[in-house]
DNA sequence: TTGACATTCAATTATTCAATTGAATATTAT
DNA sequence: ATAATATTCAATTGAATAATTGAATGTCAA
């Protein structure tokens, strides 16, 4: 292993890790697990996959360096190992994007207007939403929302959106996110915003892009937190 | 396969540009690609895989858009894609370096310092080859160097380096560099120069990372290139 | 210590992927 | 047309991987 031509042995590494991210279910869990540390049963719940699938793609993708574990109680708790893994997301979500014309096709045919992407800087974003000139929206789960959101984001799952449109401001504009670049939850807030008239945006990229910005992130202590406490 | 969860569908693409990625021969044959449009014989004789195996390996490159291919007579000729597919290869390598520890100690047992990364950027050192006040060593073969290389620079193969060290200046300092950031031509190249009492350092980078960073690159009409007279 | 719970391990099966070989296709030159 | 060459396709084999199930491990609380 050690003693092998040192480029073959290189490679070998790299791949291993590109290998890690060629699962669907993987990157599915590395999304959740990009929004803050959670536990094998938490992301099983979250994700709709076998418990005991989830722990070993969990171990697969820590084998590669993906992601970091530690114990607290009985429970093992998962997080992103580090902001570069964030960004190869981004690379590699860019590369797909851009050049395999699926995708394209998947996102236009489903969203109508592919809005506005980054207009405005998250910084920027973020001194706008302090003085109170926009209105962020987060369409997560609530459990989601009260692990870790954009401070001061208002958080309207999309499901409930239609019903509680009134709780938005009628003239501001809404800046909707959800876990990341690749959700869709955002996209169909935005498109069912504007068919209601408001002035609505999303925001490219989700809370790990957000974080990794260098931005700060709030989290609830409770809001219907009960799986949550120890976080 | 158009009409399923969109979000399914997406990280399905994702899951299949990973996946391409996640082979020892498809990123060799990456690299090669990205130093310049290369045909299928002449990368399966650089890489020595069988040429069989080398096109169902660009072929599945292909098919997740990270090459991209041209008839040119008889032959195919193919090329990487697109700028966004270096970047990902270079997130992927950080990623990998950064976390995997098994490339550390690889890197770290062959070659003793891992010197100075990057401590001059690559526009300065551009004009500084052209001022005269640095060598650029390229260490590839000499194939390889007349099909591309950064203008200015010597080709001494690593494996001739010793018997031509007299071609190099002796007090100037040296930049060495091959085909990318996990080549270890370079480092090899280095590590002798030193011994030898040179002042040499790396680049951390190769010839695609040089052209992205929307540097000149030189191409040898003529150099030992029998088998390149068509590009 | 016992029981409850979260996670991991182990074993099975089905699927996917890789390498190899030889044949088929497409283009150029004769 | 025919031959020569570069590439692709097809079929086989063996290896790696994924999903599923049930048992085992480790931790906390009573």
């Amino acid at each position: 292993m050690s003693r092998q031509p040192p480029k073959k042995a290189l490679f070998a590494q790299f791949a291993a890790v590109a290998r890690a991210l060629g699962s669907e279910h993987r990157l599915d869990l590395l999304e959740h697990v990009a929004q803050g540390e959670q536990s094998v049963e938490l992301l099983a719940q979250r994700t709709g996959i076998p418990f005991a699938s989830v722990s070993q793609h969990l171990q697969a993708l820590r084998k590669s360096g993906l992601v970091a574990a530690r114990r607290d109680g009985r429970r093992v708790l998962y997080r992103i190992a580090d902001d570069g893994v964030i960004r190869l997301l981004g690379a590699l979500r860019q590369v797909a994007e851009r050049q395999v014309a699926e995708v394209e096709r998947i996102v236009d045919g489903y969203f109508r207007d592919r809005d506005s992407l980054e207009p405005v800087s998250k910084k920027e974003l973020a001194a706008r939403v302090k003085d109170g000139l926009v209105t962020m929206l987060d369409v997560r789960p609530e459990d989601e929302f009260a692990s870790g959101h954009v401070p001061g984001a208002v958080n309207v799952p999309l499901a409930q959106l239609r019903k509680r449109l009134t709780e938005l401001p009628k003239r501001q504009e809404i800046i909707a996110y959800c876990r990341g670049p690749w959700c869709v939850l955002a996209f169909e807030a935005v498109a069912l915003l504007r068919k209601q008239g408001r002035k609505a945006r999303r925001l490219d990229g989700g809370l790990p892009e957000w974080r990794i910005a260098g931005l700060p992130v709030e989290t609830s202590a409770s809001a219907d937190g009960k799986r949550l406490e120890r976080q």
